[in-house]
DNA sequence: TTGTATGCGTTATCAC
DNA sequence: GTGATAACGCATACAA
């Protein structure tokens, strides 16, 4: 493979000024520019990324850390490829299926320079693990935490639950059921939500088992089960997903009830499987917060000020309610 | 940032014994190792993997490119990673979203000896741009390709879809719609079965027109529209995708019509959204093409012979036929 | 505007 | 067993 010595060579003139063409330095002059470029393309020559990301100190190339794949990750995810693209930075995706050594390949990466930066959407080690990570190269979540050496571009779970409620509210719903998702900050903040929100009506605690670490079609077939075996139904069922949703109104017809006649069904997230079966559920920007946590990856490689947009939850209502 | 040199200097030994010590060579005492482990871990030195790469020119990694997301890939990916991170590969993940120029990022990375292989689950660019860039390292393929520079590690559509087809006949439906999904290798494989079933069984030609390019839910819906307007319905819809048949079992349901009574619907790939749906499909084998995929790679790395495994198709009855 | 020389952090080939 | 030292391919400070 040729290198940048033997373009060098071919046309004459030095490695620098090879190199500077390259890199489209100013004070080359068009001659010996084009001269050089004629080389460069009669050889096929590219440059060798190892030697510059060497020579630089840096890959500008970013992981993105998720533990599986649903519509609403993968939109984060293009997003923040799309931006970072535009930015010159490369994105790498890495899948941990839940598994703590699928993300430490990516922290270790971090760690041995291979990346520049990491965008953890979801993480699966602790969090005292990942932050001690930091001090290898910016980390960015998409998760609610606080941390003062790992930035957050979460949106306030709080709000939109309560927007979820309140339109459950408005519709006459009152006897309501809580599924939540795994034990985080942002459940915290929705199980808040939820004891405001009963406090603010009046309303008593309905009674209902809580609902912890649900998020799949195959725990929304579950909470349809026992749903099924009540007495004391739920009138509205709010979900942590549309995923979740989808599983219990699936469920729930082929065991022969209607929705929304019998139940109210919110999901959570707007994602197609939302689309697909008509639930009503909640939307919120993730492609700004994509855009956020590049722009806060970026000012933290350049120790700028990042530019953030303000980011704001929408109700979409359809036919599960 | 601690290099080997450091390592080296606070150690009392050479760089190349340090080296020696990291890579696990034989022929270092105890006591040296003992010495130059412990400095290693006091500064919490790892080797810069971009200094490794360049003066091995290898990275070992690996590319995979997909044009969008679902299960399906989604398991390929899985498994592919899988097994490469046991051979000690890494492997990053592009998704071209179907644009061209995203591909070309991945294929370029090749060039650049940022990647050491691609694994092409669904193209965007056209393959002899492809090719071309086979002279930069080994390609290989999921889709069906007939070239000798991209191996592929396909499975025979033609039996696939014939196993479909044979058990719609077998179910006692004659009037079939066929739904395809983009025109290429499979779909032309999918066109003969169909040809050869109604050969083989004397029937004649429904007289549908012709699906094609129909592969998400959205085309699903499209295409429920169409079977709703017809005088002459199809008794059955053998589609290209689950999510296809997802789209047209949904909205027909929304229009008041029965599956299976009304018309019998097939899936096909066997994902998730089959099991939530209740969708009769076909399952075949992507863990073992994703472990062939990584073998064929491999051996072309170190020019040896690779291992393959022998795959098949499968039926999964369930309750859309 | 161009060239020389040096260093980025490793690994590997010698020699000892 | 261990240590010099020469690559790997590129970018840049400094000279010219």
């Amino acid at each position: 493979m040729a290198n940048i010595q033997e373009i060098a060579r071919l046309a004459g003139v030095s490695t620098a000024t090879v190199s500077r063409v390259i890199n489209q330095h100013p004070y080359v002059s068009d001659l010996t520019r084009e001269r050089v470029l004629k080389i460069i393309g009669q050889l096929d020559y590219v440059p060798n990324y190892n030697a510059t990301s060497l020579k630089k100190g840096a890959t500008r190339s970013i992981g993105i850390i998720a533990v599986d794949y649903n519509s609403l990750l993968m939109s984060l995810v293009r997003s923040f490829h799309t931006i970072a693209q535009q930015s010159g930075f490369n994105t790498m995706l890495f899948m941990t299926n839940g598994e703590c050594s699928k993300e430490l390949v990516a922290l270790e990466m971090l760690r041995s320079r291979q990346l520049d930066a990491l965008f953890c959407l979801v993480r699966t080690n602790e969090w005292n693990i990942i932050e001690s990570y930091t001090r290898y190269g910016p980390i960015v979540t998409w998760q609610r935490l606080t941390s003062d050496s790992i930035p957050s571009v979460f949106m306030d779970q709080y709000q939109g639950y309560m927007l979820s409620l309140e339109y459950l509210y408005s519709k006459g719903y009152r006897k309501i059921l809580n599924v939540f998702s795994s034990k985080g900050l942002n459940t915290l903040e929705r199980i808040r939500a939820y004891r405001d929100f009963i406090q603010m009506h009046g309303l008593k605690d309905s009674g209902f088992p809580q609902f912890h670490n649900k998020m799949s079609i195959y725990d929304g077939e579950e909470i349809a089960q026992w749903w099924i075996k009540q007495t004391d139904k739920p009138e509205a069922i709010s979900c942590s997903t549309d995923e979740v949703a989808a599983g219990i109104l699936m469920e729930l017809q082929r065991a022969g009830f209607t929705v929304p006649d019998d139940v109210g069904i919110m999901g959570f997230d707007n994602t197609d499987i939302a689309h697909l079966l008509d639930l009503t559920t909640i939307h919120y920007p993730v492609d700004k917060q994509a855009e956020n946590a590049f722009a806060v990856i970026k000012s933290m490689l350049d120790q700028s000020v990042p530019k953030l947009h303000s980011l704001a939850f929408n109700l979409i209502e359809r036919r599960s309610t």
